[in-house]
DNA sequence: TTTTTTGGAAACCGTTTGGTTTCATTTATA
DNA sequence: TATAAATGAAACCAAACGGTTTCCAAAAAA
């Protein structure tokens, strides 16, 4: 659980790690304040934390005896272009220029 | 390695199962013709596949002694959606009060 | 000053992951 | 028919993963 330079893709395909996010997409937590959410332990919570500052999705920055927690999730656009480059397979009416167009976010369907 | 529900975010953890779906989105392959484009074993690539099946990515259709392996990148349109949530931390246009609103408050507890 | 809060760190553990090699089976081909 | 090709399946392995408990140190509160 020490990956000098954590990929994105694996930081993201842990459930409890999406919902950490999740979390601190909303406001700034200190661990324990994360950790309250999970039936986990707090070390268990504080190792997910550590992974997902190793990709750059979180940054902590310590104030007293607290850490706080602070979403930074500017690395989930890689994924999201990603994903987005395969979307002829859920997209049926494709077109180059449709397609061209849908880059930008005004997705409503579902 | 038989798990009935396969996650995709976490089929799509691996970047080799990433390099697969790229190779298949652009063309139907057999297994050896998938292994072929790797270093390591066929066997491995074998159990990449089917953990892309286990999870809808991917479909294999055996015809005579050949298995043919073919996209099926649907359920790539989850993880889109799921990474678009956190658009704003990338895209400017959006602001923090769109982002204040648009959260989903049906997160208590687990 | 004593006690509580906060969290880092280490040791440990069972399971999963990603890989290997080997062998058997089925299907095509020479 | 004998051989080659394509793959499945099994056994095995080291490392990573996700979790635990325990202990310690620093900061804040009583």
């Amino acid at each position: 659980m020490n990956q000098a330079r954590r990929d994105v893709f694996q930081a993201i395909s842990d459930p409890t790690r999406r919902e950490i996010i999740h979390l601190l997409a909303r406001r700034t937590l200190n661990l324990n304040n994360v950790a309250d959410h999970f039936t986990i332990s707090r070390p268990a919570v504080a190792k997910h934390i550590r992974i997902l500052t190793e990709c750059g999705l979180v940054t902590v920055q310590t104030r007293g005896r607290e850490t706080f927690c602070q979403a930074d999730l500017k690395g989930l656009k890689q994924v999201s272009e990603w994903a987005n480059t395969y979307q002829e397979f859920w997209n049926d009416k494709l077109d180059a220029l449709e397609r061209f167009l849908d880059e930008d976010p005004s997705d409503e369907n579902r």
